[in-house]
DNA sequence: ATGGACAATGTTTTT
DNA sequence: CATTGTCCAT
């Protein structure tokens, strides 16, 4: 019988069969760490006889779960269902769930996404008497969330100004609204887990013993909870299996902090480290792209990605007078290609920076009668229509839903408005209880004396809601959630309300008719789960493969996949790098990183693609090139012709090497660095104590030095992050 | 209570 | 510009 392993290179290899103890995997794009994971866990259940139940693999979507799960089924022949396979968030819930008796909400709690929470926060700010243009709840929000994602309860908060007073207070507000809805959001998640397992020893005892082995994907993009959570379910065995590459980081504005895997090497001195260099998937000049891009970042390990793959074509240039003409030359290009049998439409992924660029991509597909495929799990969940619906759902999965309740209280309109409702919170407020206990009890009873006060149409508005509320709510543990969404849909009579027979509303019903399709595959007993998938789905999630039609995304949505032929759009200053980032050194780098990501997504092509003039705020303004475009060595590009030369003057540029520098504006200029640091010196570094350096050189606008510390041997570390102290 | 008209206001990425 | 909020008339 053939080994299975014999089909991985030697390093592959080495991260397969590592351990026992913590593994670091270093893992460049396309070396095949989605593999070496699989591969992995088959190792630990078919060689090392570790039962599934034993163990825990996190990725970074739900889609990666389920084609792992498939693909080590496969190969084990073994109840996979027993795995624990699947990303932080669904995990997390998942336990919290299981141990909601020993925590503050039960276990039928909600999941409050983005917009969820920001109404929470409004709701917080307005019970505080604060001023919602003096705070913006997305400001707030994020400030909240960032905390939440450090660790940091309200009473923890660091205050150093009057705002972050007023933040904490709302942060405080905030959690207690949350468990008075019995909701959680999406960093309470990882915060509550994180938090049971520190603070309840027999929760971490039992998942610390279960979890033998602990494998987790994209660690560049773990947040410091969950970098704790892994800490603490790891603390028995210790057999924790990392793999990440801090160049691909590309959530730092999510909480994701690449410094994790800085940290997980000083957390576990005793890891073993594995390189996985060679890469699989693109020609050479691509690679070679994409290292002059990521090359220029100064927090890094050089890296050296070779492929077998052989040189390959030369990434395309291409210059458009505006969007609309660059989304006509991606368009033609993808015609021209497919028609010359040249590659399927399914070869091809356009990546842009925004997902307000999509739109005019999609006219363009859509003028020439292209079908094509767009990732976004956001933009479908996101409708009215659907956010309605799942409303309506998570009202009679739990009532104390207060933002659910106040969605829906009135679609389709029956006479309540703010003034019913209020009053509805006040008599609420009264009793102790949520709006819809009031609702409930109203139902029951016929009447509740603190809303004797109303209007009698009032009381008849509320009268019918309440009745319907009681009528789902009894009926919801015999139905399935198709079975319940349809006794719902049909009682509020919701495609009268929904289709006003325009298009819209026929694609708003169509909507909810997909809906009603995802529903079906959920058991008699699955809202729970239906409700979660439906509050966790990731982007990715949503996308199949089965089409064969162009894939439209943005580069967030690419990390993970790959595609024969790459078309990166909108490769203007401004867009990528977003104008956002121009400010901030690391937000600077993490635009980088994007790009890098987007780049080492092509197999075989790479379309680069910027335009002269873009339209902001609805005036069209001419812009530069990105200055990502400047960085790309001009032996590695090849200039076509813009779809229409005629409608615009062809750049006074000429064509030599310096071209794109020329217009390239330099808003972040690196100063030159100084070398600081010399052989023979002793320093102090803030965590690793007093060391003597042993080497130093000016490389990428930093310094690197290479320091021998007493107990931690040689380190490689870099000036101007790591605040050394010249001992004198 | 509701719907429409107008004004302001704000713009990244997503679990 | 495109969405969101606010004001006003019904």
């Amino acid at each position: 019988m053939n080994n299975p392993l014999d089909s991985l290179n030697p390093q592959q290899q080495q991260a397969v069969t590592a351990g026992p103890g913590p593994v670091l995997v270093l893992a460049g794009p396309g070396s095949g760490k989605t593999r070496v994971l699989t591969q992995r866990i088959t190792y630990l259940i078919n060689s090392l006889g570790v039962r599934p139940y034993n163990i825990l693999a996190v990725t970074f979507t739900n889609k990666a779960a389920r084609e792992m799960e498939v693909r080590i089924s496969g190969m084990t022949g073994e109840q996979t269902q027993w795995l624990t396979l699947g990303t932080f968030h669904s995990i997390c819930a998942r336990i919290l769930r299981r141990e909601a008796g020993d925590l503050p909400f039960n276990s039928n709690f909600v999941i409050f996404d983005q917009d969820d929470q920001i109404s929470l926060v409004k709701l917080a700010l307005k019970e505080l008497n604060l001023d919602d243009k003096r705070f913006r709840p997305m400001g707030v929000h994020e400030a909240i969330s960032n905390a939440k994602n450090e660790l940091i309860l309200p009473d923890a908060f660091t205050i150093q100004s009057y705002r972050d007073e007023t933040v904490q207070r709302v942060y405080k507000r905030y959690q207690e609204l949350l468990l008075a809805n019995n909701a959680l959001d999406f960093d309470d998640l990882l915060l509550w887990t994180a938090f049971l397992l520190e603070e309840k020893s027999a929760a971490r005892e039992k998942y610390a013993h279960r979890y033998e082995h602990i494998l987790v994907d994209e660690f560049q993009d773990t947040n410091f909870a969950q970098y704790t959570l892994l800490k603490h379910i790891s603390s028995f065995h210790r057999n924790i299996f990392v793999v990440g590459d801090t160049d691909q980081s590309i959530y730092g504005w999510r909480g994701a902090d690449y410094r994790n895997v800085l940290r997980f090497e000083k957390d576990y001195p005793d890891s073993q480290t594995v390189l996985l260099e060679q890469n699989y998937r693109s020609t050479q000049s691509i690679l070679d792209v994409a290292t002059a891009i990521i090359d220029r970042n100064p927090y890094r390990t050089p890296k050296r990605l070779f492929t077998e793959r052989g040189e390959g074509r030369k990434a395309i240039v291409s210059e458009s007078y505006d969007d609309h003409t660059e989304a006509a030359f991606v368009v033609e290009s993808i015609v021209k290609s497919v028609s010359a049998k040249l590659a399927q439409p399914g070869d091809f992924a356009v990546m842009y920076r925004t997902n307000a660029q999509s739109r005019v991509l999609e006219e363009a597909f859509l003028a020439v009668n292209m079908p094509y495929k767009l990732v976004g799990a956001q933009r479908f969940y996101g409708r009215r229509e659907i956010k309605d619906i799942i409303a309506f759902l998570r009202l009679v999965h739990n009532p104390d839903d207060e933002i659910s309740l106040t969605r829906i209280i009135n679609i389709p309109p029956r006479g309540i408005g703010d003034k019913t409702f209020y009053s509805l919170r006040a008599a609420a407020g009264r009793l102790g209880c949520s709006s819809g206990a009031v609702l409930l009890q109203l139902a029951k009873k016929g009447e509740v004396p603190e809303l004797e006060s109303l209007s009698p149409r009032s009381k008849s508005s509320l009268g019918q809601i309440s009745r319907l509320l009681a009528d789902w709510y009894s009926s919801k543990s015999r139905l399935s959630p198709l079975g319940l969404m349809d006794r719902i849909l049909n009682d509020v009579d919701y495609h009268f309300y929904i289709d006003d027979g325009t298009d819209e509303g026929h694609e708003r019903w169509e909507n909810v008719m997909e809906l009603r399709r995802l529903a079906a595959e959920y058991p008699e007993d699955g809202l729970v789960d239906f409700l979660e998938q439906v509050a966790l789905v990731s982007d990715q999630d949503t996308l199949e493969s089965n089409s064969n039609v162009p894939t439209l995304l943005t580069l967030h949505a690419a990390k993970g996949l790959e595609f024969p032929v790459v078309f990166i759009v909108g490769l203007n200053e401004g867009l990528l790098p977003h104008s956002r980032s121009f400010d901030d050194p690391e937000a600077m780098m993490e635009e980088r990183r994007l790009m890098y990501v987007g780049i080492t997504r092509a197999m075989d092509r790479l379309y680069l693609v910027f335009s002269q003039n873009r339209r902001a705020y609805g005036f069209t303004e001419p812009v530069n090139p990105s200055r990502f475009l400047a960085d790309i060595p001009y032996h590695l590009l090849e200039e076509i012709n813009p779809t229409n030369p005629n409608r615009y003057s062809r750049s006074q540029l000429e064509n030599h090497p310096e071209r794109w520098h020329v217009s390239n504006t330099s808003s972040v200029k690196m100063e030159e660095v100084q070398q600081h640091f010399h052989p023979g010196m002793r320093v102090l570094h803030p965590s690793w104590g007093e060391g003597m350096v042993l080497n130093s050189r000016v490389q990428d606008r930093d310094e690197i030095v290479d320091i021998f510390f007493e107990n931690l041997g040689m380190k490689k570390v870099v000036a101007s992050l790591a605040n050394l102290e010249i001992k004198t």
